[in-house]
DNA sequence: CAGTCAATCGCACATTCGTGGTATTTTCAT
DNA sequence: ATGAAAATACCACGAATGTGCGATTGACTG
């Protein structure tokens, strides 16, 4: 163990995974494990009093605090540290939420011991390692995210109106702001909602939303 | 060329690219470029009397029909075709653009022959290749996702009438489903406009749509 | 030229909103 | 019993909305 080396922790469980996979991590040139821990809580009370390390080997189900609320927390020391997500679940609600709270690779428990290793590296030349079938299943995860984007046949000039408007501001600012007539604003108000099939503000503003009308 | 080998087709306007990567698929066991075309348009021409191939390579900046738009015409013909992205655009937007509209794959031209074919392979296998800077974007662009879920303390009759009032309800119609008197529901909105600091009904729709606040 | 579309402007007015203020009752915790 | 929070209800009124109707001008196309 040299200054050099990269500090990884693990926070896993299983003791006899933990282990094992310790043992290879520190029989591996260039990286070692300070610490292992089986739950989220005992690592950060040492995080307290200790550096944070190079990477994170996170698993999610932990007893009492999950691995996703543990990335949320880590998080709040730091932006940028490696959370390399460990663990059996696959299903596309864990694989999101723990995604969206920052982890930066996604491995499953049964990734190959040179894999696990192979990630690290991976991570630290500024990568995101995962495992195969999560890649598939995050790719397909943007199919969900997109928006259905409607045309509704707004004009630019409705468009421009629309916008000041869903941004709060009444009919005699917008105009006020575009050097317009109130009665202008207002007609072109009367055009976007015939348009829009609407009649109220929320409605206007619940399409633009739900619909990405811009 | 087996009748087994995998069949892809290439778009790319770049022709020393185009021929070279075709020459490496073709000189690759198990694999052969059938179609290699400058733009999108000639390959829509093909698709109409041939079978779909395997696999496509597609590059984003073409002539014409973006790569793209062409992802979203190959998925109406398609929506397992494989397609791997080969481009040299690696912005948010465009990585976002092409994942939603239902890449395979995003590779970045200066990857080298081996690390293409082996992308193949990997997509074939039923895996998402990603250029290593690219899944690292891709694993920020959940963050970027995630929507900023708040509290600010809404009592449940406070929600309740809130989601009344976005779905486009008027707080006379509010009243009338709640069995209410108008004043008792014009306070409670009084009372939330108050803890969500708007003060309009474009406001407090917008605050609920950017703020997830149900 | 005629027709269409977009932009601009106006009238009229019933309906609704937003906000300042007030009050009572019920429920729960100390 | 007391106090706080939630729920319910009310008054007042200027500001703003939504919708029916109408018109003119400019740009573009066939």
């Amino acid at each position: 163990m040299k200054d050099e080396d990269i500090n990884i922790w693990m926070i896993e469980d299983n003791s006899r995974y933990r282990k094992s996979l310790t043992t290879v991590i520190n029989n591996t040139s260039g990286m070692f494990c300070s610490h292992s821990f089986p739950s989220c809580e005992d690592a950060f009370l040492v995080i307290e009093n200790e550096n944070l390390p190079d990477i994170i080997l996170l698993d999610i189900g932990l007893p009492g605090m999950s691995g996703i609320e543990g990335i949320q927390k880590f998080r709040s020391y730091s932006a940028d540290l490696p959370i390399i997500i460990l663990t059996i679940h696959e299903d596309n609600d864990t694989v999101f939420d723990a995604l969206c709270e920052g982890a930066s690779g996604y491995l499953l428990k049964d990734s190959s011991q040179e894999k696990i290793v192979a990630s690290i590296k991976e991570v630290l030349a500024g990568g995101a390692p995962l495992n195969m079938r999560i890649a598939h299943k995050v790719l397909k995860l943007f199919s969900r995210i997109k928006v259905k984007k409607s045309d509704y046949g707004l004009t630019t000039r409705e468009k421009e109106i629309l916008k000041l408007i869903v941004a709060g501001n009444t009919k005699q600012q917008v105009a006020d702001k575009l050097f317009l007539s109130f009665h202008t604003v207002n007609t072109h108000l009367k055009n976007i909602y015939t348009k829009l099939h609407v009649n109220t503000i929320a409605g206007v503003v619940s399409k633009v939303y739900k619909e990405d009308l811009f």
